[in-house]
DNA sequence: TCTGGGGTCCTAGGACCC
DNA sequence: TCTGGGGTCCTAGGACCC
């Protein structure tokens, strides 16, 4: 394992190929903060976090001045500004952020097309069939960084592995602003040390799971039977943590990924009981979720409205649609009637979401039913449809699909 | 300390079908 | 008269990630 830092940034010069080492993590260091940092100087060296100023507002990003006295991302302001108090808090600048984040990306796909975005401010990159053209993996990684940061003032770490978790630990162990290489050779040596936490997939419940178990590091993991680790964890986490410890980890890197739902949500600074409230929340989230699905020609067939009470309890009521849809109103009256489902009326609501799920292409004919199927042969009318189980089982007209030509 | 907003994936039970 | 097993869909909730 070498691991460079942005002081020694010397490339090796004996010609390595990084023993078969191909998969790059990029991730962009204190992202939010050192964009704000650009336009500020003068905050320079002096904590800085990125965050709402609202009563119930977290932490977005810190920098590591702020980090140094225990700040993190997702921790409550008014925690961090307690352990902080001089901090400057910055209220995020989501365009901003996301313009560096396209200029980084296009450096990256510089480098090769097989560029996996994995969130805004992070990447994998598949530089396998691009060392002929850029050299091994570890120049490549250092070609990226020394671009990014002389086009954009940002500093980035780097992993390079042999899979993508390996890649993922590795960058996070090169921060801030360094590389660290793993060959594919030195991957379980690499590995085992670490702590359970640390493995893809293990939060604060999965790890105390773990460690009553009597595991506390990932080598501890990949020594386990897969059917000890299964009775306690459940079939799927088993396989992926019995794997990811054995530092095996066959997911390539994908340059695309089919959205699954779109929605919103939104935390009141105060809890509201207000039904009009509650009311113009949903509408505007449902014309928003409309929106989002109309501009990328989908449509949805099943909708969640999701609350938090006052005491943090989280309920979701999902309904599956007829027929699928992309219109604000259609959304809007399934959350409303998923609202009084749930019999929320008059409590005090801290947070309300709504959410739109089974999305398909819009103008797909997508439907409910087997389009080979032809009700036309029905035996049964609908008048004694309609007698036996009620007007509502009855199918919408437009579902009915003419008679295939033959 | 008191907990955001965007998501993904998994589990488990019940309905229903073959 | 009592009762299988697999598969899919729907729903609710929870863990996790950034």
């Amino acid at each position: 394992m070498s691991k460079q830092d942005g002081r020694s940034r010397q490339v090796n010069t004996t010609p390595v190929d990084d023993t078969g080492a191909t998969i790059l993590h990029v991730d962009m260091d204190a992202f939010f903060a050192s964009v704000e940092l650009l336009s500020r100087p003068e905050l320079r060296g002096t904590p800085v976090i990125v965050g709402g100023i609202g009563p119930r507002s977290v932490v977005s990003a810190a920098n590591y001045e702020a980090r140094r006295y225990g700040v993190n991302s997702a921790m409550p302001m008014s925690l961090a500004l307690r352990r902080c108090p001089n901090a400057t808090v910055l209220p995020g600048s989501y365009d901003l952020y996301s313009k560096y984040s396209k200029q980084v990306l296009a450096i990256f796909e510089d480098a090769t097309p097989l560029v996996e975005p994995l969130s805004i401010d992070e990447a994998f990159l598949d530089v396998a069939g691009a060392r002929r053209v850029h050299g091994s993996p570890s120049e490549i990684a250092q070609m990226i960084r020394r671009r990014v940061e002389a086009e954009t003032g940002l500093t980035c770490s780097v992993g390079v592995a042999g899979t993508k978790y390996v890649a993922k630990v590795a960058s996070s162990r090169a921060k801030p602003d360094g590389m660290l290489v793993v060959p594919v050779a030195e991957t379980q040596a690499f590995l085992r040390p670490l702590s359970v936490g640390a493995l893809w997939g293990v939060g604060p419940t999965t790890e105390e799971s773990l460690r009553r178990l009597g595991l506390a590091t990932v080598g501890d993991v990949a020594d386990t039977p897969y059917d000890v680790l299964r009775s306690t964890l459940g079939d799927a986490l088993a396989a992926k943590l019995h794997s990811l410890a054995n530092g095996i980890d066959p997911r390539s890197v994908s340059t695309h990924r089919e959205e699954k739902s779109i929605g919103r949500e939104v935390t009141f600074s105060y809890d509201v009981t207000d039904e009009a409230e509650i009311r113009r929340a949903m509408l505007h989230q449902a014309d928003d979720a409309a929106a989002r699905l109309r501009a990328a020609g989908l449509v949805a067939r099943t909708v969640v409205l999701k609350l938090r009470y006052t005491d943090f309890s989280t309920v979701t009521k999902s309904r599956t649609l007829a027929e699928p849809t992309d219109v604000g109103r259609r959304i809007y009256e399934e959350a409303t009637a998923a609202w009084h489902a749930l019999g929320a009326a008059g409590k005090r609501i801290r947070l309300i979401g709504v959410r739109v799920e089974q999305l398909g292409e819009s103008g797909s004919g997508l439907s409910l039913w087997d389009p080979d199927e032809d009700w036309r042969d029905a035996e049964t009318t609908i008048d004694e449809v309609a007698a036996r189980f009620g007007k509502g089982s009855i199918r919408p007209a437009a579902l009915l699909r003419p008679k295939k030509q033959t």
